[in-house]
RNA sequence: GGGGGUGUGGCGCAAUUGGUUAGCGUACCAGACUGUCGAUCUGGUGGUUGCGGGUUCGAGCCCCGUCACCCUCGCCA
C-alpha cells in the first residue's frame, strides 16, 4: 500500500504468542501514547482491536523519533516486528496482551486535529455532540460493538428466512401515500408538476402485491419513513423486518416469527429462547395490565374497583364513574414501608402520563390510613379494599379518569411502582398479544383501524361485522412485545371483496373514496388472491434490547435527533431557489422568510 | 401542538443568600522521565457562562423571550 510499509499484513487485534518474530505491518489509527524518555509505546487500533507497539533502545533513532511524534488518532502503518513480552510486562486485560510489536518504520497517513471528544469507551459527552461527529463516535469500541451487533443480527435474520423458502424482493422508496396513518414525507416529482411520491411507511401494499405475484413467501429489511415527532424508541426513518406468507394461518406466521427470534437470541445472547412464546388476548392485557405491551417482568397488576368506588362516597370517583370512566388501582405489595417522598413520586407518574391525580392509602393492621382512608370507614371500605385484595402493609394507589387517560396513566404507575419497588427483574419476557380490536374509536366518537384497513376480522365476528357493528370486533392481528417494548405486529388480510367493503364501510370510506386511494390493490385482488398474512418486526427496537441501549439511536450508525435533524450533515436543509423552480415550488411568505438566507 | 429537564474553556463538572480576577479534572501545548498499558511529574495556553432583552450599585445565579438538545403526553396501526 505504502512505499515506506508495505500492504497491510495483519489487524491489530488478531496478534498472539504464536506470531512471535513475525514482521507486520499495520494500519491503524493511534490510540493513548506513553512516552518514558527513552522508551515510547503506542496503542494501534484498528476494527480487530487493539496492539501495543513500542520503540525502545533496540528501535533505530528515526523510528524512536517517529513513533514519539505521533498524536491521538493520527492514522498511521507501522511496520515491525511481533515479540513476546517479557512476563512482568504482560497485560492480561487485553487480547493481545502477550505481545507488543518493536517498531521498525512508522508512516503518518493523516494528521488528526485537536478532537472534539475522548475516544474512550465510558464517554460521557452530549449525544448531539457525538452525532456532529459521529465518524469519531464510531471510533469506540462500543459503538463498533453495537453495528456488529447489528450487522450479524441481519446476516441472522437473512439466513433463518432464505433457509425457510423466503424471497427477499426490494420494494420502492419513491411511491404513492400508503393507508398507515402517519403523515408521509413528499417528493415532488418533476416532470409532473404539482405530483408527489410519497416515501414509503412501510411496504406493506407492495408485500401483499406480491402474494398475489404468487411470491408466497416474501421478506425484506425494509426503510420505513413517517413524518411524526420522535421519542427514545422512535425515528423518523427506521429498519423494519417485513415479511409476509401465503396459503397460511396465524399460527404458521408466529412460528415463523419465533424461530427468527429463537435464531436471534442463540446467534446473538447465545441463549436458548423457550418455544413457543406466552400468547395473551388484548382484552386480557388491558385488564390485567392496562398496556397492550405488558412488561410481564413487572409482577404487578391492575384491579378494577369501579364496582365499588360508588359505594364510598368519594365524590372524584362519583364523577368518573358518572362520566363514564373508570376506577382501577395498582396493590403494591409491602408499599405500605414506602415513604411519603416516594409515594408522591408515583403520584408525579400518573399526573405525567396526563391524569389528574392518584388517591392512595396504605392499609396496616387496624385499617387504612392515607389521604383515602377517611372514605374507607365502614362496610363498603371494607369491600372496597377486598376487591383489590389488600393486605396488611399493602399500598393502593387509585386512579379515576376517562377510560384512555385512566389506562395511560395505570400503565405509567405499574411501571413507575415497579421501579420504585425494584420489582422489574429476571429474564427476558417475550408474548404474543392477540385478538386486537379491529376498530378503535377517537375522542370524537370517529372510527378509524386498530392495524391497518386490510386486516381481516376475526371468524367469530364476522357476522356483527358484516351486520354493520364495530364496537367489539376482533380482528386477526398480533403483536409480539417483549419485556414491555412492542417489537413488531402483524395480521392475516381480508382477501374476501364483502369483507372489505363492509370495513371500508365500517371506516366511513366510500367506494369511491377506496378506488382513489387503494385502487391498485383492489384491482389486485380482483384477481385470484391467496389468502396471506403477515408481520413487521421493528429492528432498531429489538437491536436495542439485544445490545442493552437506552436508545435505538445508539444501534443505528447516524441517527436523527428529536427534531428530525441530522447534527452531522445539518439536514433538512434550505436549498437552492433554482432547484425550487425546477420543481415548481414557491414557499408560502412566512416559510419563505425562515428558508432565507 | 402541550408539559418537564439541561445549556459555564474542546469535553466532564464547580462557583455561599446576587458580590473581588469564574475554579477543578481531562484533553491540548512545552519540558522531565528507559517498561508503560486510560503512564506519571512540572509548567502553560484556553471562557462574551447557548442567544437576546430586563431587574439591580452589581447577574453564571433572579425575571421575560428565544434557540438547541433530551424525556414525555398527544401523534406514530
Amino acid at each position: 500500500m505504502t512505499e515506506a510499509v508495505g500492504g497491510r499484513s495483519h489487524g491489530c487485534g488478531t496478534l498472539r504468542a504464536g506470531d512471535a518474530g513475525r514482521e507486520v505491518r499495520l494500519y491503524g489509527w493511534v490510540g493513548a501514547r506513553r512516552d518514558h524518555g527513552g522508551v515510547y509505546f503506542v496503542d494501534l487500533r484498528d476494527r480487530s482491536g487493539i496492539i501495543q507497539v513500542v520503540a525502545d533502545e533496540e528501535a533505530t533513532e528515526e523510528a524512536r523519533a517517529a513513533l514519539a511524534g505521533l498524536r491521538l488518532e493520527d492514522c498511521v502503518a507501522v511496520r515491525g516486528r511481533v515479540r513476546r513480552r517479557d512476563e512482568r510486562n504482560r497485560n492480561p486485560e487485553r487480547p493481545t496482551g502477550e505481545v507488543e510489536v518493536l517498531v521498525e518504520r512508522v508512516e503518518v497517513l493523516a494528521r488528526c486535529d485537536r478532537l472534539p471528544f475522548e475516544i474512550v469507551d465510558d464517554l460521557d459527552a452530549p449525544e448531539e455532540l457525538r452525532l456532529r461527529y459521529r465518524y469519531l463516535d464510531l471510533r469506540r469500541r462500543p459503538m463498533l460493538a453495537r453495528l456488529e451487533l447489528r450487522s450479524r443480527a441481519n446476516h441472522a435474520v437473512r439466513c433463518q428466512l432464505v433457509e425457510e423458502g423466503f424471497l427477499e424482493v426490494e420494494t420502492p422508496l419513491l411511491t404513492r401515500s400508503t393507508p398507515e396513518g402517519a403523515r408521509d414525507y413528499l417528493v415532488p416529482s418533476r416532470v409532473r408538476p404539482g405530483s408527489w411520491y410519497a416515501l414509503p411507511q412501510s411496504p406493506q401494499l407492495f408485500k401483499q402485491l406480491c402474494m398475489v405475484g404468487g411470491i408466497e413467501r416474501y421478506f425484506q429489511l425494509a426503510r420505513c419513513l413517517r413524518d411524526e415527532d420522535l421519542r427514545a424508541d422512535r425515528q423518523p426513518e427506521f429498519t423494519q423486518l417485513d415479511l409476509e406468507l401465503s396459503f397460511v394461518d396465524e399460527e404458521e406466521i408466529l412460528a415463523v416469527v419465533e424461530r427468527v427470534m429463537a435464531r436471534l437470541f442463540a446467534e446473538i445472547l447465545g441463549r436458548e429462547l423457550p418455544l413457543p412464546l406466552p400468547r395473551m388476548s388484548h382484552a386480557e392485557a388491558i385488564r390485567r395490565f392496562a398496556s397492550d405491551k405488558p412488561d410481564l417482568r413487572n409482577p404487578l397488576e391492575i384491579c378494577d374497583l369501579g364496582r365499588q368506588a360508588g359505594t364510598i362516597g368519594f365524590r372524584i370517583f362519583d364523577d368518573a364513574l358518572a362520566g363514564g370512566g373508570l376506577v382501577r388501582g395498582v396493590r403494591l405489595p409491602g408499599g405500605a414501608r414506602l415513604p411519603r417522598k416516594r409515594i408522591d413520586a408515583l403520584e408525579q407518574a400518573c399526573k405525567d402520563a396526563g391524569a389528574a391525580g392518584m388517591a392512595w392509602c396504605k392499609v396496616g393492621e387496624d385499617g387504612p390510613s392515607g389521604p383515602l382512608a377517611r372514605f374507607l370507614g365502614g362496610d363498603a371500605g371494607a369491600a372496597f379494599l377486598a376487591a383489590a385484595d389488600c393486605r396488611p402493609g399493602d399500598l393502593l394507589a387509585v386512579i379515576a379518569d376517562r377510560p384512555r387517560r385512566a389506562l395511560v396513566a395505570l400503565d405509567a404507575l405499574r411501571r413507575a411502582a415497579g421501579r420504585e419497588l425494584d420489582l422489574v427483574a429476571g429474564p427476558d419476557r417475550l408474548l404474543w398479544v392477540t385478538d386486537f380490536p379491529l376498530f378503535e374509536q377517537d375522542d370524537d366518537g370517529g372510527w378509524f383501524p386498530a392495524h391497518h384497513p386490510f386486516t381481516a376480522p376475526h371468524p367469530d365476528d364476522l357476522e356483527d361485522l358484516l351486520a354493520g357493528r364495530r364496537e367489539g370486533i376482533r380482528s386477526r392481528a398480533y403483536d409480539l412485545v417483549m419485556n414491555g417494548v412492542e417489537l413488531g405486529s402483524g395480521s392475516i388480510r381480508i382477501h374476501r371483496r364483502d369483507v372489505q367493503e363492509a370495513v371500508f364501510a365500517a371506516l366511513g370510506i366510500g367506494p369511491e373514496e377506496a378506488r382513489r386511494r387503494f385502487r391498485f390493490l383492489l384491482d389486485a385482488f380482483r384477481f385470484g388472491p391467496p389468502p396471506h398474512g403477515g408481520f413487521a418486526l421493528g429492528l432498531d427496537r429489538l437491536y436495542a434490547l439485544l445490545a442493552g441501549a437506552d436508545s435505538i439511536r445508539e444501534v443505528i450508525a447516524f441517527p436523527k435527533t428529536t427534531a428530525g435533524g441530522c447534527p452531522l450533515t445539518e439536514a433538512p436543509a434550505p436549498i437552492d431557489p433554482e432547484q425550487l423552480a425546477e420543481l415548481g415550488i414557491r414557499f408560502t411568505a412566512e416559510r419563505g422568510e425562515a428558508e432565507k438566507e
